[in-house]
DNA sequence: GCCGTTTTCGGCCCGACTGTTTTCAGTCG
């Protein structure tokens, strides 16, 4: 998506600008661009109505670049500044202890101009002698080299939880603990996340640091401080824990937590107040050497106290992008999110009728144990044989036993569902008379991925168009870690969903969550509704809701945004089409 | 290079840890 290429080109930029040594703050203006950049899928759009502008961070001079880019395929600086170094220099960036001043150290002393070339220096004994660099910074290269060669991708959001889950659960134990808490991206409930951050209330820092150090999981031990470390895990995971004072609590917190823009937005807040902020609180500005004048801790044990002080309602930690939130906070008019216990069903679940382990029965106990009143279990419709899908025959005894289930339960709902295959031309796999005795239809795309973006937004048109399709589950196809998303038109996918009350699935899958957090804000902005299922193949999994709730919160959905908030009848008479 | 509820020019977030240094630059988050 040229969105993303543009992103990388920008990335590229200030990469090497900083090895160049150019001014940081042009630097900081490409690296905030290209992240803003990767938000907009439907950057197309922006071009052709002129608002590229309108993207924070994109000014005069980005903007004609990304026009450039989307009209020529190229960006006559990036080509320019491409020249004036090795293409594989700028790799050695990813090496962790190597930054832009190190690399061209190594660029310009050494002739280095990849990390082959770095390796192969290495051996040699050829970085012995260079400025600043001794053994110890050497041993620190090759532990790079090592750990970007076994290169782990992000996790998944709910891989992080179990990562941190157990992390926290160990050093719960030690009394010295007071409060503990994730932060970073996951505490922000990303898809994805990179490294786990740990923060840590005690009296004891070094107690805690040094236990921390120790514990089972741990392989390396990155970097250790007195209130700090970083260490990597067997499973080659980073794990970050910092540890303060219980006053600053609330203060450590929203500054681990981030995002790094929406912190320096905080901060830019705080310096107009005439106020700091760091980790440790917030502080009236220091009245000068002259007065002696002392800072004064004005808010830091809460989150809430942080954000009062600053002028700002409380921002959820989801919504700590700086993408407009911080704007609202100000105005206290932040959106009421949705939350785990607004769910009353799910809406795509499978059974042993098709590809599922467990039975209608056991899927229904397993919703009404969390609390929920109906359930649509959506098994696989007849062209999908890999899964077991349903032939007639078979869909008659499905809706016999779910009639008697139903005749059981009191104040619950099994709907009788499927998930249709949305065939390579957009053709729905069961006859309109088959589709209409269902309760509910969820439309779906297994096969053909290959196809162009045209056949691909066209077949997902067509199902939006079917008059019996409520619901297009996992929209953009994509699988965390083995396949990418198919590329569509989502704007005009958007357009045609609003247009025939088709509703779009955030898929709580752990390695879906598609919609994601972005592609949903759009959804919401262009008057799509939400369902949010779990796509779950054995009772157990329902509980993956929690993941699709977290996207939904990124993405910005109050309840009445999300259609299995409503009770029963509603959604009965909302999905009509 | 971006940006403006003090500004269209002059600012631009802040601190811990490391390794190499005798006071700090580089890296990281």
């Amino acid at each position: 998506m040229i969105n993303l290429e543009i992103a990388e080109i920008f990335k590229d930029i200030a990469r090497i600008l900083e090895i160049k040594g150019e001014n940081v703050f042009r630097i900081r203006a490409y690296t905030r661009a290209a992240q803003n950049i990767e938000g907009f899928p439907n950057l197309e759009s922006y071009i052709k109505q002129g608002r590229l502008t309108d993207i924070p961070g994109i000014g005069h001079d980005l903007s004609e670049m990304i026009k450039e880019y989307a009209a020529t395929g190229k960006i006559k600086t990036y080509e320019e500044l491409k020249k004036a170094l090795p293409a594989g220099l700028l790799n050695l960036l990813n090496i962790p202890s190597i930054g832009p001043k190190t690399a061209k150290l190594l660029y310009e002393e050494a002739k280095i101009k990849d990390i082959a070339g770095l390796e192969e220096a290495i051996k040699r004994g050829k970085l012995t002698g260079l400025a600043g660099i001794k053994e110890k910074t050497i041993e620190n290269i090759k532990k790079g080299i090592e750990i970007l060669k076994r290169g782990k991708e992000r996790m998944t959001l709910a891989q992080a939880t179990l990562v941190a889950d157990e992390f926290i659960s160990e050093l719960k134990k030690m009394p010295q603990v007071k409060k503990i808490s994730p932060a970073g991206s996951l505490r922000r409930q990303k898809d994805t996340v990179r490294d786990i951050d740990i923060l840590i209330t005690s009296k004891e820092p070094e107690k805690i640091i040094g236990a921390f150090i120790k514990l089972g999981q741990v392989r390396d031990v990155l970097a250790k401080g007195r209130t700090k470390a970083s260490v990597r895990t067997n499973e080659d995971v980073q794990v970050d824990c910092r540890v303060l004072e219980e006053r600053a609590f609330g203060a450590a917190l929203l500054y681990f937590t981030g995002s790094k823009d929406f912190n320096i937005k905080l901060r830019q807040i705080a310096i107009k107040k005439n106020l700091k902020l760091n980790e440790y609180g917030l502080f009236s500005a220091a009245g000068g050497s002259a007065s002696g004048g002392k800072e004064q801790l004005l808010a830091g044990k809460t989150e809430e106290e942080m954000f009062k002080t600053l002028g700002l309602s409380y921002i959820e930690p989801e919504l700590r992008e700086n993408t407009g939130e911080i704007e609202l906070a100000r105005k206290g008019a932040l959106p009421h999110l949705v939350e785990l216990k607004d769910i009353k069903g799910d809406l795509h679940a499978h059974t042993n009728y098709s590809d599922g382990a467990s039975s209608i029965r056991e899927m229904a106990d397993a919703a009404i144990r969390r609390g929920y009143s109906y359930i649509a279990l959506t098994d696989h419709s007849e062209s999908l044989k890999v899964a077991g899908g349903l032939n007639t025959a078979e869909l008659k005894k499905k809706r016999d036993e779910i009639a008697g289930v139903n005749k059981e339960l009191k104040n619950f709902r099994v709907l009788f569902g499927t998930e249709v295959e949305i065939g390579s031309t957009g053709k729905i796999d069961y006859k309109d008379e088959v589709l209409e005795g269902f309760d509910i239809v969820v439309a779906a795309i297994h096969t053909g991925f290959k196809q162009s973006k045209e056949q691909l937004t066209k077949r997902i048109i067509l199902a939006c168009k079917n008059k019996h399709v409520n619901i297009i589950a996992h929209p953009t196809g994509k699988l965390w870690g083995s396949r990418d998303a198919y590329e569509i038109d989502f704007e005009e996918i958007l357009k045609v969903a609003r247009d025939t009350n088709t509703h779009l699935e955030i898929n709580a899958f752990p390695n879906r969550l598609d919609l994601n957090d972005k592609n949903c804000r759009r959804a919401k902005e262009a008057g799509v509704k939400i369902a949010i299922s779990t796509d779950s193949h054995e009772a157990k999994q329902l509980d993956a809701m929690k993941f699709g709730i977290s996207v939904a919160r990124r993405a910005w959905l109050a309840p009445e945004d999300v259609i299995n908030t409503l009770p029963l009848e509603k959604l009965l008479k909302i999905i009509k089409k």
